[in-house]
DNA sequence: TACAACTAATGTACCAGGGCAACTATGCTG
DNA sequence: CAGCATAGTTGCCCTGGTACATTAGTTGTA
């Protein structure tokens, strides 16, 4: 076994343990909100407010269909419907305090288990795990946000 | 920012890029069947033939909600229900060739992604990377198994 | 101004997933 | 054998997500 496969193995190894806390910390969400919900929430949590017909381009569903999740995510206090004052047909949609709050508890979250599990590295080996996490994020280059909505980062 | 925390921070941008290779593979699974069906797939393909009532409980839900599931799934050709040799009123369930196949599928396009990002580190510096995932991984523990299905590992 | 294009909402319909309750068939045990 | 427990199926009902077609209101333009 050359160490390019290895490497990969150690990497899908650490990588079940990356899955398991982003599973965790999406979980608590889950109990709130359904995924394509929480889907929304992250867009506007990273885009600002956008115009509906933009999310649901985004999240490649039907107009028609995503006025109604959108009307659900209203009814819930996760998101508000403004006029838009540029265009009187537009509408945006805006998170709520609750909305921000429930994607920010998320990565919070994941922030907090990920730090618990470096924090357990021995601090003699830290340097060299910043080092390789680094490297190997430049090396994957810049993710398809396209892929990383599909489970909601 | 400690060392801990620059590296959590490091961890969390490869996490991305690992979560994008996971999303995709797991997409191309999703064109022929649901998340909780590919689930049962997985769980099926991790224990071998399981009773229904076995799978309901792992999933967390009722025994009828996953009879009418598994039904879907055989009626797909992704599993076969046989009689339990040992009780006549149980059911095993087991992938059927295009049902591990699908399986496979995921799982081979995973490491082949992930063998293409170590690749592309720098030969000098995939022997860090090892040791580094292998020390977060040691640090990270033995995932918990419920949390790995959710997003079906 | 009148008409076309755009944006969202709504009526209608369908499927998947989920639960509860009732039923069937089988297994176990006194 | 009688009666109870077990395993799964099915009827019924609800929610969420999805699409298509249609309608209503807004904007822009010929």
């Amino acid at each position: 076994m050359d160490d390019v496969e290895s490497t990969a193995d150690a990497t899908l190894h650490a990588s079940r343990a990356l899955v398991a806390v982003i599973a965790r910390s999406l979980a608590s969400a889950l109990e709130d909100v359904s995924l394509p919900q929480f889907r929304v929430l992250v867009l506007l949590s990273n885009n600002g407010p956008l115009r509906q017909g933009v999310v649901a381009e985004q999240l490649g569903v039907h107009a028609s269909t995503f006025s109604r999740n959108a009307g659900r995510l209203v009814a819930g206090g996760w998101v508000r419907r403004l006029e838009d004052p540029d265009n009187g047909q537009a509408k945006r949609l805006e998170l709520t305090d609750a909305g921000r709050a429930l994607v920010d508890q998320v990565t919070e979250q994941r922030r907090a288990e990920i730090a618990a599990v470096v924090a357990a590295v021995p601090a003699a080996e830290r340097p060299a795990v910043l080092a390789a996490f680094r490297a190997f994020a430049h090396a994957a280059g810049e993710p398809d946000p396209q892929d990383l909505q599909t489970l909601a980062m």
